[in-house]
DNA sequence: TGAGATATAACCACTTTGGTTACAACTAAT
DNA sequence: ATTAGTTGTAACCAAAGTGGTTATATCTCA
């Protein structure tokens, strides 16, 4: 992408680049590894390491730590470097699956369903499909988060054998 | 991205840029333009072609026949090779979001969520992490498929203007 | 200062997606 | 029968996300 301006007085340019991607067949892995490492945080009397995570999840330790950024981002652990180490910043009652679904999938337009645009406006359907598909969709999604935010990190905890 | 300045004249000059990107990761909008299809199916008084869909929905034609492939190999739709056109096989009242959602294969395995695998069964969370979590997403992706059964198509026709 | 840990950049192979071109097969009208 | 218009696919493409990997810098404590 390039662009050409040419200046002939003192101004102020604004350039706005929106990119917009749409790929999902199954949500991230990224989620279940979240919940995998709050549960280790949460049942550990000891603070866990990065490492220690990786040989419980069985991947690299990268990931886990690409991970726990994003947890430490959303205010949900705090991480120690140099000495190693996490723990959670709220009580495992008060952390949610939902939470914790959006700490790691950073949506920020959070719409799950991608709908098409551009249609053709002067066909009825055109003109309405989107915003009648969208509202209806939004219902769809946030059924599907109401059922996240019912579950929380102790809850989980609890089935575990 | 590279930008490129002309300043004919010495000048002062305040360039403000902002730079927005937006990554959104969403489920295919196959589902939506299916969506869209099956609309002007239902509401055109003739039999409606390929290209004319594409028209509508604004986007090339053999991406309209693939979605057009997937709803004949779901049985909602039965399309005429040749003369063109494509009519229901069932009544719109009958066919619900759900359906269609199912129909265009959005995802892997009827799984909304992936889960990670191999976990290490040395460790209690990596034993029970993936049932435990897999049996509770399931129960949030229910609930946003059962709202989507709850509308059909007749139902979000009966909506545009 | 050294050991061990986190943070991050860079790269990789693989996959899905939406779009596109090309071509074969089919149907109805002439 | 020929022809025009349509559907059905195959093949290819660029863009982007994912999970993994290596390498390096930085941090903390003993």
């Amino acid at each position: 992408m390039s662009f050409f301006l040419r200046l002939t007085s003192a101004c102020e340019v604004t350039i706005l680049v929106t990119t917009v991607v749409m790929i999902v067949k199954q949500i991230s892995t990224r989620f279940s590894m979240a919940v995998h490492i709050l549960s280790l945080i949460t049942l550990s009397p000891n603070e866990v390491t990065g490492d220690y995570i990786a040989g419980s999840v069985n991947t690299n330790p990268v990931v886990i730590r690409r991970i726990m950024g994003m947890l430490k981002k959303a205010g949900l652990v705090d991480v120690r470097p140099g000495v190693g180490g996490a723990f959670l910043l709220k009580e495992p009652e008060a952390i949610t699956l939902l939470d914790i679904y959006h700490a790691v999938n950073v949506t920020e337009d959070n719409r799950l369903f991608g709908v098409h645009e551009d249609s053709n406006v002067r066909c009825q359907v055109g003109r309405n499909i989107e915003s009648v598909l969208q509202s209806e969709l939004s219902e769809a999604q946030s059924a599907m988060e109401q059922r996240l935010a019912q579950t929380t990190l102790s809850q989980l905890i609890a089935r575990f054998n």
